[in-house]
DNA sequence: TCTGGGGTCCTGATGCTT
DNA sequence: TCTGAAGCATCAGGACCC
């Protein structure tokens, strides 16, 4: 398909780099390249994160329990996952795309929506900037391969990404974008997860095709307002422009445990441990949190959470930690569970220091004080480098031990 | 076969206020 | 003063995405 973007109300690139944690490991390592490739934990509960596309042909795919892809696929070397590095990598990435437009949402680490709408006496016509996009990622990051769709919409934009993998470039001119939808599975709507697919075959619904020529009424009828987005994204609907930098509406830790635990002090050491995890974050972006909303796993897997709203804004673990233990009062005695978490949400940008520390109670400004101590050693030495006495021998990495339970009762000078 | 982690959005139930 | 309806906010859970 070809067309020049002169006649496209609006520009709408989606990028999506091809198996991104599993492409960087073979650029770091010329010994992995070409050869099947699972990154993820090796642990007994782990998954695979990303499957290199030689290992994909087994039949492995993300998400996967990390035993059964190891069965399917037993010649795979496994690597843990690298974030670090993946972000150095995505930060390459994303500065190259910002090269081409100032507005550029990343969804994840390895893709992003580029809106190029009136770039075309810069760039040329949507396939141009496509391929331009891609020979400018291989070339900053060194070999990297990258899946770009380019469409008037950001979901035909990003079905379209995904059309030809890897290293793929589709381009669907708006006027062609329903008929080039037709054929693709129910599976391709946005919002159409294993459970929404399957309602949909059972009601005659296989291609997105379907769903565009369905009486609303009867989508409405099963779906409510997901039926109405169905049905706008299945005729080639989706008025969504591209947000650069969205903010984040909650920051959460959460850790499967490599063994099931029931005890209310186990808990609460896990609980600590995310709560310090997610204060450091809010610290880092400067956020306070206005609600703790603390979740566990049960070994049936069903899900339970509690949410607490807070009096005062607050990037503190130990406030953190305190109304999480106090929400645990109503579930603590379900388990046992194999997940626990805490997440901090209706955030909002933190005052300044100075006005911060007026609104925490002292308890809460010497602990604060602490903290972003705590931070600074952990910014230097890396972030197992410090850690409670009380958290020695669970599943954290080891370091300078320090009994920080006794010293968030102290002045501490910093 | 055995199911991660970090997010967003939606929905129904419930409780409070007017 | 009591009661019901409406509107709104909050909570908990589910589904989904990457």
């Amino acid at each position: 398909m070809s067309a020049t973007s002169s006649t496209w109300p609006r520009v709408i690139v989606h990028a999506d780099m091809d198996a991104f944690y599993a492409a960087v490991e073979q650029l770091d390592d010329p010994s992995l390249r070409g050869r099947p490739l699972l990154v993820g934990s090796t642990s007994r509960r782990g998954v695979v994160l990303t499957a290199s596309y030689e290992a994909r042909g087994s039949g492995v795919g993300s998400a996967m329990p990390m035993l059964r892809a190891r069965r399917l696929c037993p010649q795979a070397l496994v690597v843990p996952p690298r974030f670090e590095r993946y972000q150095e990598v995505s930060r390459v990435v994303m500065s190259t795309f910002g090269a081409f437009s100032p507005r550029v949402e990343p969804l994840s680490l390895d893709e992003a929506f580029l809106d190029m709408s009136g770039s075309e006496r810069l760039f040329g016509t949507p396939e141009s900037v496509g391929a331009r996009i891609k020979a400018a990622v291989r070339e900053a990051t060194g070999g990297l391969t990258v899946s770009v769709g380019v469409s008037g919409t950001r979901y035909v934009a990003k079905v379209a990404s995904g059309y030809r993998k890897p290293d793929g470039l589709t381009i669907v001119p708006p006027e062609e974008a329903i008929a080039w939808l037709a054929p693709q599975p129910v599976s391709s709507l946005w919002g159409a997860g294993p459970k929404a697919v399957v309602r949909l075959q059972a009601l005659g619904f296989t291609t997105i095709g379907d769903v565009a020529r369905a009486e609303p009424s009867k989508l409405e009828e099963s779906f409510g307002a997901l039926g109405r987005r169905f049905m706008a994204l299945a005729n080639g609907v989706d008025a969504r422009d591209v947000v650069a930098s969205p903010r984040a509406r909650s920051i959460s830790s959460e850790r499967t445990l490599s063994t099931d635990i029931s005890a209310r002090a186990d808990i609460e050491a896990q609980l600590r441990l995310s709560a310090d995890a997610v204060a450091r974050r809010l610290r880092h972006a400067g956020r306070v949190a206005r609600g703790v909303r603390v979740k566990v796993k049960r070994t049936d897997f069903r899900i339970v959470t509690r949410q607490a709203v807070l009096s005062e804004g607050t990037d503190v673990g130990a406030v953190l930690f305190t109304c999480a233990a106090a929400l645990l009062d109503g579930v603590g005695d379900a388990g046992p569970f194999r997940l626990v978490g805490l997440a901090a949400y209706d955030l909002d940008p933190c005052v300044a220091p100075a006005e911060q520390l007026d609104l925490v109670a002292p308890a809460g400004t010497r602990a604060r004080r602490l903290e972003t101590t705590l931070d600074a050693v952990a910014d230097r030495f890396g972030s197992g480098a410090v850690q409670r006495a009380g958290d020695l021998g669970r599943d954290r990495g080891a370091g300078l031990a320090v009994n920080l339970d006794f010293l968030a009762d102290e002045e501490v000078d910093g």
